[in-house]
DNA sequence: CCCGTAATAT
DNA sequence: TATATTACGG
């Protein structure tokens, strides 16, 4: 049963006591989805930030079972958010926001939202919620019975390039549909290629979250090509490949490392905007960005993740200094090989509803606030989005990739700008404009559309598979299966599977800016004075016509609708409805 | 000889 | 730039 991956996390029967982290800036809306979650007989974290939430699911990696966000925040993108979870904590992420538009919906729904919903939202779009959790607990196991790995590679076999299939993220369910890729073997092989060169490796999003899941089960410090490579299980992938890509890691997680330290001292001044040029840099892709919360964060560094952790406080701050990015890393495995138990992700399969590993440490890095927050793409964009970084048209960022919707993959291939692909639909590659857009959340939400038509922003990525040619295939894996829990968290938490200490960030992180943040958003909203109250009140209270005065429309009609819940009327629903479809 | 990493090449 | 290849010490 545990095994099976879904068993009820808690005692109950199995939905019930599903944990749910909700995430929205808007305090009505939290306290909203929260009762209602709790009529569900769900158990809920809610948090304002998308940081915090992302700080929290760091925390305890597996202790939710699903995430249910708002897109618009002003902290992070809802998006980035969802991009953060999928690549690291791999949980079922549901999006929300009021409107329906459907670049929206679809730029969620790629990034790997297993649902997005409208606001107002009902109780019956929350009864079922659960089905989520299941169905990619699932998957989870599907796949790692298939020995996880086998589906995909992406490798490009001299120069030939694929591109049917353009996941987005790594695994989610979306994109479980993925990955086929049997279709074109045909000859591709060796016709020209054995011989020729030697096929690049295309770090592709899937690729790298295999390795980082890898990375994650054996622990930092005991990393090495060979194991992770075994780990991966990827045919035709070789260890060479494996340890280039290491090393490119490392460097990455040193830079992020470094960046840390540096703002530690710094003292955690947001640099705002100027350059939102990606100083922690990108590993390959854009980089990604994290936050966390310093102060803590100082202290122990990294979150979770132990790996990383030790990085932290082994060497961090002075020493670094030295030389750039190497230094930090050498240190850290000494020291790793110490104690650290690696924790985190090691429960793969484990049962219950945690994730399972997946994690990426390297998240944990702690960017700046936040210019990067918004500017900062994560890990997850692939590599060869890199060769436009000519047009910057602002200069801010490079360009980047227009996210592919379904119908115009566009091919940026490094090398070789046209290949022909065997694949049949695939579109043909515009020219790729690509324009940044950022979306500077605290501007507007908006921008994130795109320019082009599609919508844009924030990651996206495009795979190409090419598929390795004959080569054998054997890659037994062997997996070393370790499972321990994490074991860095503090405790306290009634939760069975980790006890893992729930921080409240705001509580817990003092952050100026942090702060700043939550006042803001306190006197911001106009309504707020009016929410506090009401969340004090039974939630019949809501409707006392003076509080309701005061809300802003879209509230008032959340709250009616919550009302409705209640009341089990669920007759709205249809308003929605037709709003979304677009 | 295998591994992992640094250096260097493409 | 990203990844590959080579060199080298353990």
């Amino acid at each position: 049963m545990m095994e099976n991956g879904f068993s009820s996390p808690r005692s109950d029967a199995f939905p019930s006591g599903l944990r749910v982290l909700v995430v929205d800036d808007d305090p009505t809306w939290l306290k909203i989805l929260e009762k209602m979650l709790k009529r569900c007989s769900y158990e809920v974290t809610t948090c304002c930030l998308a940081r915090d939430a992302l700080n929290l699911l760091r925390e305890r990696k597996d202790g939710y079972d699903i995430v249910i966000s708002d897109v618009n925040m002003p902290d992070m993108d809802g998006f980035k958010l969802l991009e953060h979870v999928g690549l690291e904590m791999d949980l079922p992420v549901i999006m929300m926001s009021v409107d329906g538009e459907t670049s929206r919906v679809m730029k969620g729904v790629q990034h790997g939202a297993c649902d997005y919903l409208l606001k107002p939202i009902r109780m019956k779009e929350l009864r079922n919620i659960w089905q989520h959790v299941l169905r990619k607990k699932i998957h989870e196991v599907r796949d790692i019975e298939n020995i996880e790995g086998i589906d995909n590679i992406s490798i490009m076999r001299s120069g030939s390039a694929r591109s049917d299939d353009w996941h987005l993220f790594g695994g989610e369910d979306v994109t479980s549909v993925k990955k086929r890729k049997d279709v074109e073997n045909r000859r591709d092989e060796f016709s020209d290629s054995s011989s020729t060169k030697k096929a690049r490796v295309v770090w592709s999003v899937d690729l790298h979250q295999k390795f980082v899941k890898a990375v994650n089960h054996i622990g930092f410090d005991k990393v090495g090509p060979k194991k992770i490579l075994d780990l991966m299980n990827v045919p035709g992938l070789t260890r060479e490949n494996v340890a280039s890509h290491l090393q490119k890691y490392r460097l990455y997680l040193s830079r992020l490392q470094k960046e840390n330290d540096l703002k530690n001292s710094v003292g955690g001044i947001k640099q705002s905007d100027s350059p939102f040029r990606d100083s922690a840099g990108s590993f390959g892709l854009q980089n990604s960005i994290n936050i966390t919360q310093n102060d803590i964060s100082n202290s122990s560094f990294l979150y979770s993740g132990n790996k990383l952790v030790q990085f932290g406080d082994t060497k961090s701050l002075g020493g670094d200094t030295k030389g750039i990015v190497p230094a930090p890393i050498a240190e850290p495995k000494r020291a790793s090989t110490v104690e650290v138990s690696d924790s985190c992700k090691s429960r793969t399969s484990s049962p219950c509803f945690n994730n399972s590993f997946g994690a990426l440490e390297s998240e944990g890095n702690f960017a700046a606030f936040d210019s990067n927050f918004q500017t900062e793409y994560p890990w997850s964009v692939i590599p060869e989005i890199q060769l436009k970084q000519e047009q910057k048209p602002l200069q801010l960022e490079e360009s980047f990739h227009p996210p592919q919707l379904p119908g115009q993959h566009h091919q940026v291939l490094a090398g070789h700008p046209h290949q022909a692909h065997s694949v049949t639909e695939r579109t043909i590659p515009a020219p790729l404009e690509t324009k940044l857009l950022y979306s500077d959340d605290r501007n507007s939400h908006v921008n994130h559309v795109n320019s082009v038509g599609r919508s844009i922003d924030s990651c996206l990525v495009e795979t190409k598979n090419q598929i390795v040619n004959n080569s054998d295939f054997e890659h037994t894996s062997t997996t070393t299966s370790s499972s321990k829990n994490q074991g860095f968290n503090v405790s306290s938490f009634t939760d069975l599977e980790s006890g893992q200490l729930t921080i409240n960030c705001r509580v817990t992180s003092p952050s100026p800016l942090l702060d700043e943040e939550l006042q803001v958003r306190w006197l911001q909203g106009d309504c707020n004075a009016v929410n506090l109250a009401v969340q004090d009140k039974e939630f019949s209270g809501y409707f006392d016509p003076g509080l309701i005065a005061e809300f802003p429309v879209h509230l008032y009609d959340a709250l009616r609708f919550d009302y409705d819940h209640l009341c089990d009327s669920t007759e709205y629903s249809l308003i929605d409805q037709g709003l979304f479809i677009a």
